[in-house]
DNA sequence: CGCCGTTTGTTGCGCTTGCAACACCTCGGC
DNA sequence: GCCGAGGTGTTGCAAGCGCAACAAACGGCG
C-alpha cells in the first residue's frame, strides 16, 4: 500500500477523523510516518523499552496481549481497523509484564513518531489542532471506559456488579434494554468473577424478575 | 490575587510545568482565563452540563465528590495545589450521578476555556507544544492509575488483591518495601472489600510470613 | 457426515468473605 | 480533664462465591 492509499484509510481512523485526505498526506510527510504490513501472528509492536511511537491500524485485526513472567498470554484488547495503539494508550505495564500487539490477520499499520503529537507545527499548524483534539479524545475515552469498569468492579456482590453493568449500558442506549457486545464467558472476565457463579446469579435474577435475557439482549424490568 | 501572582503559582502546576512565568501570563491573556477564589465548603465546579473548562487549583485543598440520587456524597479524589480538574479529567459520570468539586479550605482557582487546549495558536504557538504535552501527560497518567486499580481489582480473592497492590507499589519504589499513602480503612475501599475481612487476611499473611507490616510500611518477604 | 473447539448451562462442596457488633487507641477541640 | 470522631483490631455466623466437574448445544472444517 502506498502513502496515498494509506492517507485514504487514515481518514477513517479515529486519530485523523475530520482531517482531509490531502492534509493527512501532508502530515504523514511532515512527521515522517511509516506504513508497514504484517502477516497473521506477527508481532506488530512491543512495549518493553520506550518506543515512543503511535500506531494506527488501518487494515486487518490485531490484539493487545500481556505476557507474564511465565509466558502466559492474556488478551487485553481487540483492535480493529481505525483503532490506535501506543505507549501512551497502552497501560498496564505495571507488574513488569511485557505487552505486545499481535496481528490476528493480515494487518496494515501506520507508525507516527510520538513527538509529532505535541510538536511545534511549522507547516501543519491548521490540521494539528484537530489532530490534538482527536488524540485527547481518544485517551480520555480510554480513561472513561476504564473508570466505567472500576465503577462495575467496585460492587461487592456478583448481583450488584451485573446490575451496575446493565444499568450503565441501558443508560448509554437510552432505553430499558441493550445488546451485549460479547459472550457471557467474556462478561464474567469483565466483571472478574467465576463464570458459573455468574450464571447462577443470572438465573436467580431472571427468576426474581429483575431482568429478561434473550440471547445477548438484556432488558431491565422497572 | 492578580494575574501576575497567579502566573507564578501556575508555574508550579502540572499543567504549566516547564513554561516560563512570562509565557504563562501571555497564555492567560490569550485564552481569557479567569482567576477565582472560594471559601471552605463552597462548590467550585459541577459537572452536570457541558461546562467545557479546565480548572487548576493553585491554592488550598479541594475534593472531587460524587452525589448520588439519594444525596449521598462520596469523595472520589483529593485535590491539592497544582492539581488539575475538568470535564475531560473527571470521569465516572456514568450512572447519571452529579459530580462536583468542593473547597476543603480557602481555594484559588484558574479556569481555562477547554478549547484553548487544542486551539490554533496564532500568537502562543511556541509554549502551546509544552502545554499540550502536559495535558496529554496528565490524562494518560490518570488512565495509568485507573488501569493500575483495575489490575488490583481483577484478582478474585482478598489475598491476591493485596499481593497485587503490594507488588505494584514495591515495583514502583524499586524495593521490597514501600509506605502506604493512606489508612487501612481507605485501602479496604481501594480494593473494594470489607475492612474486617481484609484485616483478617492481612493477619493470615503476616502469620504465613509473606509480608511484614510496620505502621504504614509494607515489606514483601522473598 | 463426524470431529473439533468454544460457549452455555447446571450442580455439590467447602472455603472465603461480608456483615454486625464488639473493644481499644489516638488525636484534636472545648 | 472530658468528649467525640476516626482509625485499628477481633470474633461469630451465615451465605455468597470460587472451584471442579460435569452435559449439551453450537459452529467451523475436512
Amino acid at each position: 500500500m502506498d502513502k496515498c492509499a494509506a492517507a485514504v484509510a487514515l481518514e477513517e481512523s479515529k486519530l485523523f477523523a475530520g482531517i482531509s485526505e490531502e492534509d493527512i498526506k501532508h502530515m504523514m510527510d511532515c512527521s515522517k510516518s511509516k506504513v508497514q504490513k504484517f502477516r497473521t501472528g506477527e508481532i506488530i509492536c512491543t512495549f518493553e523499552g520506550s518506543s515512543d511511537k503511535v500506531g494506527v491500524l488501518i487494515g486487518g485485526e490485531a490484539e493487545l496481549e500481556r505476557v507474564d513472567y511465565a509466558g502466559n498470554r492474556t488478551v487485553l484488547e481487540i483492535l480493529a481497523a481505525g483503532d490506535v495503539f501506543g505507549q501512551t494508550l497502552a497501560f498496564g505495564n505495571l507488574t513488569g509484564d511485557m505487552l505486545d500487539v499481535v496481528a490476528r490477520s493480515c494487518c496494515t499499520v501506520v507508525f507516527i513518531p510520538a513527538d509529532f503529537v505535541s510538536s511545534r507545527c511549522s507547516n501543519a499548524c491548521v490540521r494539528h489542532a484537530q489532530f490534538v483534539r482527536n488524540m485527547l479524545g481518544l485517551i480520555s475515552g480510554k480513561a472513561q471506559s476504564l473508570s466505567e469498569r472500576i465503577e462495575v468492579l467496585s460492587n461487592r456482590s456478583i448481583r450488584d456488579k451485573l446490575m451496575c453493568y446493565f444499568t450503565i449500558n441501558c443508560a448509554k442506549a437510552r432505553a430499558d434494554r441493550f445488546t451485549m457486545p460479547f459472550s457471557f464467558t467474556t462478561l464474567a472476565d469483565y466483571i472478574c468473577c467465576d463464570r458459573s457463579a455468574m450464571m447462577r446469579e443470572l438465573g436467580q435474577m431472571k427468576e426474581d424478575g429483575v431482568v429478561q435475557i434473550d440471547k445477548r439482549e438484556v432488558r431491565l424490568i422497572s
